[in-house]
DNA sequence: CGACTTTGACCAGCGC
DNA sequence: GCGCTGGTCAAAGTCG
């Protein structure tokens, strides 16, 4: 997959579990179709083609045109929130559904201006509780002081930390405000444990 | 009013 | 060469 991208990864079972899922059938693509509802709409007037659809665009930032050299860090954290939230503000820019898992892949950027930082979230098709968060790049900025949420920014310093001295360890995430307020934030544990991919 | 989410479509790479 | 799949874009809609 990428080769010399150093890759910091976490429980590489889940991790496998949730790529390979053998056995798991696609089934995707329902016979679903264009049946019929949709002709009729301005068939003769061509000239004007769905706004949704981009034609000619300039230059199209493929994910294969990216001569993957950022770093990715792949994270599980254990929560029932899809969103794990480490402080910075992303900006959800697409949701896929990738085979081999019933659950979406969403897809984010951070928003911070000048920042292309991306990460994936995805939950383990084993494990609904598992979510598999994958960043893409390195945050050249500070952690936006506007998120309120002391916890999670406790918990963003950690792994910042993680990302730069790239020590292999295990951290248990919010766990005093966590059990304290008991609601609004889930515990969480991140898993953060350095290892290549190939 | 601005920021963010949703959702469908487009595009390129990869496997068969 | 064709079809499938993953990743991204962009407009519309929603919420604070």
């Amino acid at each position: 997959m990428n080769d010399g991208v150093p890759t910091y990864a976490v429980s590489s079972k889940d991790i496998e579990s949730s790529q390979a899922t053998p056995g798991h059938q696609s089934g995707t693509s329902d016979s679903e179709e264009v049946g019929d509802a949709e002709t009729g709409i301005d068939e003769n007037d061509k000239d004007e083609p769905d706004p949704k659809r981009r034609r000619n665009t300039e230059v199209r930032v493929s994910s294969s045109y990216r001569t993957v050299t950022e770093p990715r860090i792949i994270v599980q954290t254990t929560s029932e929130a899809d969103l794990l939230d480490d402080g910075y503000r992303w900006r959800k820019y697409g949701q896929k559904v990738v085979k081999g898992n019933p659950y979406p892949r969403s897809y984010y950027k951070c928003t911070t201006k000048g920042c292309n930082v991306r990460k994936h979230v995805e939950r383990a098709a084993s494990d609904p509780k598992a979510v598999v968060t994958t960043y893409e790049g390195k945050h050249d900025h500070d952690i936006p002081a506007a998120i309120s949420s002391s916890h999670n920014t406790v918990n963003s310093n950690a792994f910042q930390l993680k990302q730069q001295d790239q020590v292999k360890e295990r951290h248990s995430l919010f766990d005093k405000t966590g059990s304290a307020n008991g609601n609004k934030q889930p515990i969480a544990r991140l898993w953060l444990k350095e290892e290549q991919i190939r």
